[in-house]
DNA sequence: GTGGTCTAGACCACA
DNA sequence: GTGGTCTAGACCACA
């Protein structure tokens, strides 16, 4: 279900955090699903357990999961997630497209790039 | 000219680096003129030499200027700087745009933002 | 393991650098090993860890190796490595035949260094 | 005559000594013809007259040329001239062919490159 | 423990 | 003057 790539230069507690919201974005992971307990996915992942413990953190500051003592982690109601999700999606569009505005790439080349993404699996 | 924020968490010789690139792109700097020196502007902006140098060695690297001993350095020819630069443009947009699609924004909710972006100042 | 010559007009990062590509060459280091830690590596050589921070930089510029914070480097998986390496080589080789055409060196005359190099060991 | 690529790492001595190789290969220059006196080069390079000298220094240190004050610079007698460059060139090429067999290039991939850089104007 | 960023400052080759 | 190499050492985020 999670995948790390060891190779990558991006720390290991982001690709979880990305993770958890690939599984929510596919309909894997549902509201008030449980998440796998932090030991046992450190283990399954030959992770440092704080590692687990950070990208849970950051996903239960970010109002996509929440936790209870005791109780574990759960994902928080969709709506919610995919609001925090998405904004955090356009945001970063906005920007790579202001770059690409800046340093000369135009509208119908900005658009070509949009058609190659979606196209084929349309979602 | 050049403009850092010591608060970032972004690195200082990151913020340098967009720097040029970003006075290139608005034709401030162009092929062949001379970039400061690393000790001048070092003075200039309270930094360390050795952190000027790391931006413009990367910049190097990146095909966007060139240094000589003795000499100074350089903007690279612009065709080359030009590639270089919307290289670099395209990959950032093509990362958003599949993340965008991963957390389920769709094709026309993708187009809407290239448009808001491009409305007005068409370039 | 490693050897570094003080005297050498070769800077030491470069030498650093050749080092591993040797290693590597001599299948001594193979995909996905550990190289040694930055520090631990410099008390060993009487260098500063900055110096070695660049050598393993280069490598990793390059695709021979991966760095990740709090995990250590890596050697990259090996066809990604030999393809880097003999490119270098490869280019290496051009710039001394192109040299050698000039200064009046003919084709048999070359050809007859190549014999020379790969008498005996085939490989 | 002389041609200078500022934009070049190589430094600017380097080039100019190579250039008068060049041209003592191809036969521009000959056994006892005079060089440029070094300030009349440099202003027509719009080089520093100490760049020159260097560069002539290192030609006179390698048997190429000689110098006499008062008089200029003049081409060592060809056949001495042509032994020391050639037998540097064997030494680079010598060096990169091993260098290219310790990576796994074998002997059939350097004849191949040999072929490229010879074929057309055979020599 | 591990690499990354940064400062402070020396010395070098090249122009 | 100009960039390149290197030392010494501090502090940071990540594991």
């Amino acid at each position: 279900m999670f995948t790390i790539n060891f190779q990558s230069r991006e720390p290991i507690y982001e690709q979880l955090y990305k993770n958890v919201i690939r599984l929510i974005s596919l309909g894997v992971l549902n509201s008030n699903d449980k998440l796998p307990p932090v030991r046992q996915l450190a283990i399954e992942l030959g992770v440092n357990p704080n590692t687990i413990s950070k990208a849970y953190k950051n996903l239960e500051n970010d109002g996509v999961i929440y936790s209870t003592v005791g109780r574990g982690s759960f994902v928080c109601p969709t709506a919610k997630v995919t609001a925090a999700i998405q904004s955090q999606a356009y945001s970063l569009l906005t920007t790579a497209l202001e770059n690409a505005k800046d340093v000369g790439i135009n509208k119908s080349e900005a658009i070509q790039v949009v058609n190659k993404i979606y196209s084929g699996g349309e979602k």
